[in-house]
DNA sequence: CTCACGTGTCAGTAAATTCTTACATGTGTC
DNA sequence: GACACATGTAAGAATTTACTGACACGTGAG
């Protein structure tokens, strides 16, 4: 996943997904390869049900992915692993992508 | 400002800062040029007290600067730029600044 | 003095985010 | 059957963010 290849609106996912100290971690966790749910929020320290909304909201972002796996011993097991994201932020990309922006959209078709 | 130079907490404020679309906008239209707070804020339709918010927010996390002069009719007039930042965000890049941050600095230093 | 223009800030509200607790499912083992 | 492990989700509280409206100040022009 390149910059240039996001829309406004997910280029905002993606910030508001990397706004927060617990996601950077997660993120920095996988870095080193995929981890499952269960064992990730042990390392991490915090709750499955939260852990499972940041993963949620990084999915959504497309910064992760999941796949639901089976182990040799029959449990279902869901890894996850960063995407190769790669995003490059300066004032000049920002502006190129400030006309794909939701409202700005809107506001080009609806007048 | 480059991504490497920057602590965890300076990443996520930055972060926080680019995860509002008023906020892309606003850098989108200073990415030309400098411009003061309430041409601005009519520029991009908002209320000042709002601009006024939000261009607090970037500042803090150092993606403008704004700077206080005096107009030849001698009113005072804030004019406000973006910085030269440029983030390289990737799963690396992430994953090396995660020690910096400031539960894990916290957790590192009071144990 | 009043108006138009610039600045900043405070109080209150609306809305979104974050987090915990508790529940539900399914599988293999004792 | 009860336990340990994996999954997901829903309800409610606490916190943070976003926004409006009203106020303050200062200057130059009519």
């Amino acid at each position: 996943m390149d910059s240039e290849d996001l829309t406004g609106a997910q280029s905002l996912a993606a910030f508001a997904a990397l706004a927060n100290p617990h996601r950077l971690r997660i993120l920095g966790a996988l870095a080193d390869g995929r981890q499952y749910v269960s064992l990730l929020a042990r390392q991490l320290g915090m709750s499955r049900p939260l852990l499972h909304m940041h993963l949620q909201k990084l999915q959504a972002a497309g910064l992760v992915a999941g796949e639901l796996e089976l182990s040799e011993d029959g449990k279902a097991v869901k890894y996850f692993e960063t995407t190769p994201f790669s995003l490059h932020v300066t004032p000049q990309a920002i502006k190129a992508l400030v006309p794909t922006l939701p409202e700005a959209a809107d506001r080009k078709e609806t007048d």
